[in-house]
DNA sequence: TTAACATATAGATGATCGTCTATGCATTAA
DNA sequence: TTAATGCATAGACGATCATCTATATGTTAA
């Protein structure tokens, strides 16, 4: 188990705006104007958290004229509950059945 | 949904340490110094790290002589699985099929 | 009581983060 | 071409966080 690299994935989905903007695209793709419209902070900031959630591989985007419209991508949310859900669980993969620290 | 509350304990759980502290207590109890074997850093920063996840309910203690037993807490946990989840997946209860933005 | 051990607390420091204003870039419509 | 719109980038600022050293508290053994 890499936790470095989970809990990076953790930090970023650690953020109740970036939560929400989760929650929005989860019901399917939206642009960048309809998503701010659910927030008061500015356009830069949301700016900001599209691509945090993007470099992290958790959402996609797609560019078509002038708007950018954006999508959760599954298999990185999959990535996040499957990992939690072992470090959580007394799986066969936990720590203290492994005589190696890295599992 | 509460995206405050959700991120509050998502936070409290992105931190490679404190991954890797719950995943050696996701197999049965353990006391602190036991669990600071299994890291570098400082007694202190252990001690502080306990706390942060004792704090947000996500572990629990018990104190049996000079040592501290610490254990998972299974309830908080499902309820960041299930918080995530829900989130995640095109559920019932998605923000975009809420005439209310607070669900 | 004294010494040793297990853990907590206080306070400081450097790094990271969310937000802002100002500005730039790209695309479309007139 | 010009103006308007959608989004990104730059840079700054205040807050939060993980870690450290130093010290305190509490428990057990001699």
């Amino acid at each position: 188990m890499d936790y470095q690299k989970l809990a990076n994935l953790l930090k970023v989905v650690a953020e109740p705006n970036r939560l929400k903007i989760l929650n929005l695209l989860s019901c399917g793709e939206m642009c960048a104007c309809d998503i701010l419209d659910h927030f008061d902070f500015t356009q830069p900031t949301l700016s900001h958290h599209m691509k945090v959630l993007e470099n992290y591989g958790l959402i996609l985007v797609q560019k078509r004229g002038k708007w950018h419209y954006y999508s959760l991508n599954p298999e990185k949310s999959t990535v996040i509950i499957n990992g939690l859900t072992e470090i959580l669980s007394d799986s066969k993969q936990c720590i203290c059945k492994d005589a190696e620290e890295d599992c």
